[in-house]
DNA sequence: GGAATGGTGTTGTAATTCCAACATCTTATC
DNA sequence: GATAAGATGTTGGAATTACAACACCATTCC
């Protein structure tokens, strides 16, 4: 069993809980029946449909969110890390239409609170209320951001523009002309969902071409592209 | 020359006003700042870097968001509708390491905060305050999950995974075994991010094959497909 | 050292997509 | 009815990608 001190020493360095002490943590789980809540590797913590009210921060563990076809297909969405604590709910809980499973990743521990009264009006308005949602705010943006990116990305239609539009990106992060990706050739291929082989050689191709020089993760883009196949 | 009870008026039914009443709206133009801007057609309203902490709605006209890369290469990202009130700021405000270019189309107005105060903790909470953070969640929650839809279907290595994955959530969300696509053929490709031709293409191959029934935008599934290919 | 492992680059073939062009059908609009 | 405009379906050749298989290199582990 932990207790809340425990609870509070597990959340309180994420971005959720910037600026929240604990004394606003403790009036937090009053004032908005916190609950804590355990699960078994694999057990289901929540779908679409059932408690789309609550509002469920991983405390100890993690957790998957899949999205679930009409015909009960699967596919990956996120991995909320072990002990990376924050916010199933944050991106995911309290609306309608949206079709999926949360999963525990391995023995979880999550404090469950209810949604209707984090998203509801305050009769008599908290000051952490209102950091809580200014937090929740900062999260979201970041996190929708991220996902446009990729969504960028993705869309072009060829592997080099792929290519172009991601590592153009990179650069920019960089503010330098010569930069290093996060990703192996593998993980890049995923983000970009090319074929890795496929990839390489497009690299291969595009350094031929003088488009880009690199080395291991390390890139660097040296011609300008015609606008019309980064567009 | 609009007045506040002007500019009320065209954004009280917005999502992003639930439930913000006249002598909110009044208190939150004087709490934060609030300032009227005008734009001509074309004009640049806002870029990453500048103004970062400025929070802009949009009262009247729209806005289209681009992407910049790092050579200046602009991508659509987004287009504010005219009329549709809300929230530039809503989704793109307030962050590092975002590197877009926000334009007005057509003549528009718009209203300036403060971000900083719009996200800053009050030392005298409003109720209002914390109903248009909340507002905000449930807009970005709403977005978010939209665009991660979007992203797993186009995440797809093929036309016809993509297909299955988007017709599969239209017939989710439709509650029924036959549902009607809200985009014609252009769209749905765009959409896709596929060619519209090879697209039509492939779903006469899968009407032949019979995995799917669809006449305009009517559409039926009927047989489950691998589970590798939607996967 | 030798073996195993993981990351990277290359190649050839089959499959898929893009693109352009055209055919068909429906829906205005006069 | 005639015409135009828009949406949809079809086809074939060129370009691109996926996939499988293999080579190369560095690191790790025994």
């Amino acid at each position: 069993m932990v207790d809340q001190a425990g609870i509070f020493e597990k959340l309180k360095d994420t971005p959720l809980f910037h600026k929240i002490g604990y004394e606003d943590f403790l009036k937090m789980m009053d004032c908005w029946n916190a609950q804590v809540k355990t699960y078994l590797p694999d057990e289901t913590i929540t779908r679409s449909g059932e408690a789309d009210y609550d509002f469920e921060i991983v405390v100890e563990g993690g957790a998957f969110v899949y999205q679930e076809s009409y015909f009960g297909v699967r596919t990956l969405l996120r991995a909320k890390g072990r002990g990376e604590s924050t916010t199933i709910g944050t991106e995911e809980f309290l609306d309608d239409g949206m079709h999926y499973v949360i999963v525990a990743n391995g023995q979880t521990m999550t404090l469950v609170f209810d949604g209707k009264k984090v998203l509801g009006a305050c009769e008599h308005p908290c000051p952490f209320h209102t950091q809580m949602l200014a937090n929740m705010v900062v999260v979201l943006r970041r996190a929708h951001y991220r996902m446009f990116e990729h969504l960028v990305h993705v869309s072009k239609r060829t592997t080099r523009a792929k290519l172009l539009s991601y590592l153009s990106t990179c650069q920019q992060a960089s503010h330098a002309s010569k930069f290093e990706t996060p990703f192996n050739r593998q993980q890049m291929a995923d983000y970009l969902c090319v074929d890795r082989s496929a990839m390489c050689s497009e690299l291969s191709k595009m350094k031929k071409a003088g488009l880009i020089d690199y080395d291991g993760r390390w890139f660097k883009i040296i011609e300008h592209p015609a606008e019309d196949r980064l567009a």
